[in-house]
DNA sequence: AGAATATCCTAGTGATCACTATGGAACCTC
DNA sequence: GAGGTTCCATAGTGATCACTAGGATATTCT
């Protein structure tokens, strides 16, 4: 609870505060969509505590005060990547929410993950799961909003279920919560072996093996209550 | 395929040479086994790069000059710290290996995550899986020395389940990569969990959810060929 | 005791870290 | 054009990084 981190799913710590339009005065020489994807992708490659400002300068074609300018300082340019990464961080949500079954949810969700961390032209794993889950007391603050991001689809994925169960879609004795568990571990555990080499076949494969367990219809169930 | 590593489950990039016991000169004045594990516990709740050589020293309670005597360097000693935190290499593939099942050796690996990474003594998570997924460049032979020892126990799983098809306790269907790659991939997933604030039950939980689509026995399975 | 050996601590190495003060240059409105 | 505003690059800030000389100290061997 570093920092006054609420327990919300848009973290307290936004990227940046909205780049408004200038009207007067130089205009940036640099496109800054563009800058941003080159920070995202080192990020993306090298995670967040062993990309440098250095790096970054060097890979989006500017020097440290026109970063500082256009984006806070790292840890905002970081978040602002990684907002930039989920396409929004709503619409995940919102995409999740909208399946047409939980089932689905769960099977895009894994799809999509097995898809994004074996991409040709981006860095093998996820920018979410594998760029900052070990740090150091100082980046604590941004581990944390990026647990928050972790834990608000986990529980949009949750909610879903629950919808699902309450209509009788799926087995009354389901867990949402361990089920919703499973499938996000799955998720994370891929980027890692995503980073460790595993192709996109194989982790088409891992996301099948997970669905398997995936309770069928409202019929018997092994967590009984 | 940095620094010439092999694919073999003992890694090129050994730890410390053989702690051989000294017969002359000034005695060590410190518990070498407790500095290590003091180190240990320092590499899994902040991971390797976050983890500067001035924390280990004054969580070892020894000077640099003393750390690079003993260990090596901070390279050598992480690696050291992580086979003392596997209790040995071997002892893990060789467990897999003697488990009665295919399926017992994969609920044994999960349980024990899950366990492990919700220790009440120890941080949170898997010091192989959480301690080093992203990597600076001069980091990166670290890595895939510790990737290369994560490789080496799934190809262990993936042996034992090859083991039980072949035997006929599992459906012939069966894809012994991709069950093992699932169960792995929970594994590392839930120690990304277990840091992000899961606890015992839910991680338990998460456990019997992946288990829940192991295949049964020698029937039909899905992935018939 | 004296020689040999290995560890001890103090103090520092150059390199890199995230970040910024300063002042000139480029654009807007007038 | 003049005045105001904003961005640019140069050149640095102190702090921390992994790592190590150098000399004193403690133990064993002869």
């Amino acid at each position: 609870m570093i920092d006054g981190v609420k327990h919300s799913i848009v973290t307290d710590m936004e990227p940046s505060p909205a780049p408004t339009p200038r009207r007067t005065g130089r205009p940036l020489s640099f496109d800054r969509e563009a800058a941003l994807v080159s920070a995202m992708h080192l990020f993306w490659r090298h995670g967040y505590e062993a990309t440098s400002v250095a790096d970054l300068t060097r890979a989006m074609g500017i020097t440290p005060p026109s970063l500082y300018a256009a984006f806070g300082d790292k840890r905002r340019l970081f978040l602002e990547a990684v907002h930039r990464y989920l396409g929004g961080l709503e619409a995940v949500e919102r995409r999740i929410a909208a399946a047409p079954s939980a089932r689905d949810a769960a099977r895009d969700l894994l799809v999509a993950a097995a898809r994004g961390d074996t991409g040709a032209d981006t860095p093998p794993g996820c920018l979410l799961a594998s760029s900052l889950v070990s740090s150091s007391p100082e980046a604590d603050a941004v581990r944390e909003a990026l647990a928050d991001i972790r834990r608000g689809i986990e529980a949009a994925l949750r909610t879903r279920i629950e919808r699902d169960i309450s209509a009788g879609l799926l087995p009354s004795g389901s867990d949402a919560e361990m089920l919703a568990g499973h499938v996000f571990a799955v998720v994370q555990g891929m980027s890692t072996l995503a980073k460790d080499g595993a192709g996109r076949t194989k982790l088409m494969g891992i996301a099948d093996a997970a669905m398997a367990g995936w309770p069928e219809g409202a019929a018997s169930v092994e967590h009984q209550a």
